[in-house]
DNA sequence: GTATATAAACTAACCATTTAGTTAATTCTT
DNA sequence: AAGAATTAACTAAATGGTTAGTTTATATAC
């Protein structure tokens, strides 16, 4: 087995193996996403990355590996984008805002990323489990305290920290999920542009007038 | 095959078939809750119901039509609830919250509910659809009805009503669908007595202060 | 005597994983 | 720099366990 070798100069080479293993986690991200664990076919995942099927056990040691190390890329870009954000300077209502837009608009670009991301959250596990402790968990936290300061400032109502961040994902989250259903609701692509646009304005004004003691104040 | 039947007076005759088959609905349904369509095991399902494998393929046509059956089951109940409260008299803000109360007692009481609900809005297909359509379309044209009088009558800020169901959604869903991460985040069982009620008073805190023009007006 | 059930053996297909080997690239030797 | 040695990347084809669905024979209830 080859080591990607990350130089520590600061850029990564990519090595013919890097590559490969990408083209692999890229193809069945998709795959296991529509059809689950159990649902995903190993042939089809191999054929999509244009790979032999056995190459899949040359670079993961199982189906099951394969399936935890698709969501952990996901869920780790996630995690640095939100570190990004929570961590840049700024009021805690434009740190919160910039959250859920950098979350609707990172959601936006992966269609199949709720799936996936669903089935962390619901088939557990102890493998995923780590996988959620080590990623989402310090976001979680992150959001908790800005949510706490801005009670203590004044800027926020007197919610409860931790429901609020699970109210902040439901509103970004749902949307993305239910997206065959808002289809057939509105006979419309949920992913098209103008749509994704009114979405996040509604998500944001929702928000702003559900936990904000000032909706209307400008941005800073 | 035996007809199960229902007397137009009213009132349902349990046939000894009923029983079964309902028996076998309910063992199903965590199974594939847990484990989606391709990861149940019908012997699991048989051992879990009590009865004889073969007899599942004397109730229903395969392991697939016994998923959409299950998934069907309790989404019509789903609807008949709605439907109930969405056609009550009353305010627009009695009736909303109160849909939003009942969508989450409901979701409280099945545990597995929301992943089940969530394949449904997630892995589509020709049956399922037809499902979505008949059930679940029109308690959203209800909601969105319901959300356009609010407007009219100035009880709601002029938000887009399908965008509204949506978020009605997923703040009620999103807690039952993140249950495990949930417990994670605050070490403690999300299905509490306690947990629950707090967080129903969250979302609909959350709802009166982000839809309702005058939010601190007392129901009725 | 028809509908509802059980038990248990069966099968045909499926599918994750392994094996045994090939090809391509890199390094080592002289 | 030629070629030998070594390792990495990859492949075609089997293996072997699993499992949805069937069949046959038998039993009991209504």
């Amino acid at each position: 087995m080859s080591a990607s070798i990350s130089s520590s100069s600061g850029f990564t080479r990519h090595t013919r193996s890097d590559k490969t293993r990408a083209a692999i986690l890229t193809a069945a991200a998709p795959i296991f996403s529509t059809n689950g664990l159990a649902g995903a076919r190993t042939e089809a995942i191999a054929s999509a990355a244009h790979v032999n099927k056995a190459l899949l056990y040359y670079y993961f040691k199982s189906k099951d590996d394969l399936h935890r190390a698709v969501i952990e890329e996901h869920l780790s870009e996630f995690s640095r984008r939100a570190d990004e954000v929570l961590h840049a300077p700024g009021s805690v209502r434009k740190t919160l805002l910039a959250f859920i837009g950098m979350h609707f608009d990172y959601l936006s670009g992966i269609p199949y990323y709720p799936r996936l991301f669903h089935r962390l959250l619901v088939s557990g596990g102890p493998g995923l489990e780590r996988i959620a402790r080590k990623h989402l968990l310090p976001v979680g936290r992150q959001l908790v305290q800005q949510i706490e300061r801005g009670i203590e400032s004044g800027e926020l109502r007197r919610v409860d920290p931790v429901q609020t961040v699970i109210s902040l994902f439901g509103l970004t989250v749902h949307y993305f999920s239910a997206a065959s259903f808002i289809r057939l609701m509105s006979n419309a692509d949920p992913y098209d542009r103008k749509r994704l646009a009114k979405r996040k304005k509604e998500i944001l004004d929702f928000v702003r007038f559900g936990l904000f003691i000032h909706p209307e104040e400008p941005l800073e």
